[in-house]
DNA sequence: TCTGGGGTCCTAGGACCC
DNA sequence: TCTGGGGTCCTAGGACCC
């Protein structure tokens, strides 16, 4: 791709996405306020996302089940399909690949794609439209899409027109379509970085455009810099198709229905988890090397221990005996709320060449001291102070590691 | 009566090595 | 005797996003 040339990327967000398949499979739905949730009967039932009519009175994302229903008395509550919404995901991203062969996503409702060399640039709305009349045609499901010169503007404007919205973001639109927005509705600028930027009297995008880097560094370090940088609209970040394959971990966790301290409660739930793990892990043909647990206590206090192994693993008994080991010599015998299980150090397994299990390492690395310390008696004597070269065949070696060094003498 | 589950990236301290 | 300055790896925690 031309470097100098400006750059045309789309940013595609799916408007309320499980909400809206849910309604594409339940056409009676629509117009009603609905809302994905986890199990209502149990306290991780909370509303994962929800659609337009369900957001007008108040029910948002994270909310518990009895609170969204104290809003919205008529909410009309399902529990999610993931299935569903991985198989939308598939058929969404179809579309987009047939338009550019530079599509990223980025999860399974949104995705960042370049365009600019597959569109002409006075065609660049016109396919937006076309594109998203497409999915919404074709699919039945709603979409945004940001049209801009990087993916930090791109992102800034899908979110800029909801639903069904498309929004163009030039660089010289940026004083008055970005420079005015608060602050914390910036991509990158969460709670508490928001409340670290107002403390010095940055309320506002622009604020943070025109504001010291030194002092940015200060509070925020290197994230400070970058995030001014992207007020002031620059991100050189390219669109990555390969991305979604450079995954870094795969992790599985669990809220109990209960607090608990039942022992068998504990590790039934992490033969789970490590089960979980192992079949993704083997979905994407990986091994890890480093297997970490977290525990999340009765009052939300959450640790997390993890071990760094010297061999690639990929076994559920093997994942479940690190998280035991770790979870035994950690857990402070309080009530648990969640339990999780990931694995990192990813490694294709293909590439994974046969590595020495634990004792044959161990043993390696004594011989290996042996070695050095007959070598050294050897200079100091002239000699082998241990064998007899010439009678290595009659020798009787006294310790397991001269019988060792004996048998590799012998080859 | 609160607050799921899947991730990524960054920071910071200690160990260890040169 | 009283001690520098890097660099890398490992571990734990935190911020952020969907």
């Amino acid at each position: 791709m031309n470097a100098n040339k400006a750059r045309v990327i789309f940013h595609v967000d799916m408007n309320s996405f499980y909400a809206s398949v849910e309604m594409a499979y339940e056409p009676m739905l629509k117009g009603k306020p609905l809302a994905v949730a986890g199990n209502p009967e149990e306290r991780k039932g909370i509303i994962i996302t929800s659609n337009y009519e369900a957001r007008a009175k108040g029910v948002k994302t994270t909310m518990p089940i009895w609170q969204a229903r104290k809003l919205c008395p008529e909410l009309i509550i399902r529990t999610p399909n993931f299935e569903r919404y991985r198989y939308a995901s598939r058929e969404i991203f179809k579309r987009l690949n047939a338009i550019s062969p530079f599509v990223e996503p980025v999860s399974i409702d949104e995705g960042y794609m370049d365009v600019t060399d597959v569109v002409d640039p006075k065609n660049t709305i016109q396919l937006a439209e076309d594109l998203q009349k497409k999915i919404l045609n074709e699919l039945d499901l709603p979409c945004s899409i940001g049209i801009a010169p990087n993916k930090f503007l791109a992102k800034m404007a899908s979110d800029m027109k909801k639903p069904l919205g498309i929004t163009v973001l030039r660089k010289r639109d940026i004083p008055y379509k970005l420079w005015p927005m608060p602050v914390g509705e910036m991509y990158g600028v969460g709670k508490k970085t928001a409340e670290k930027l107002i403390a010095i009297d940055i309320h506002t995008i622009g604020d943070l455009a025109a504001a010291d880097v030194y002092q940015l560094k200060q509070i925020l370090g290197i994230n400070g810099e970058r995030l001014r940088n992207r007020a002031n609209g620059i991100d050189l970040r390219a669109v990555d198709p390969d991305a979604v394959n450079e995954f870094k971990s795969i992790g599985s966790s669990e809220t109990l229905p209960m607090d608990t301290t039942n022992e068998l409660e504990i590790r039934s739930l992490l033969s789970a988890l490590a089960e979980n793990v192992e079949i993704r892990m083997k979905r994407k043909q990986v091994a890890g090397g480093t297997v970490q647990i977290t525990v999340r206590y009765h009052d939300r206090k959450t640790i997390t221990r993890s071990k760094k192994l010297l061999n690639f693993i990929e076994k559920k008994e093997d994942i479940l005996k690190v998280a035991l080991e770790l979870f035994n010599s950690h857990w402070n015998q309080e009530p648990i709320r969640l339990l999780g299980i990931t694995v990192s150090d990813m490694e294709e397994k293909q590439n994974i060449v046969k590595q020495l299990d634990l004792f044959t390492y161990k043993k390696e690395a004594e011989k290996e001291k042996l070695y050095d310390a007959i070598d050294e008696l050897t200079q100091k004597f002239g000699k082998n102070p241990f064998v007899d070269i010439k009678a290595v065949d009659n020798h009787q070696p006294r310790t397991s590691f001269q019988k060792d060094f004996l048998d590799d003498y012998k080859k």
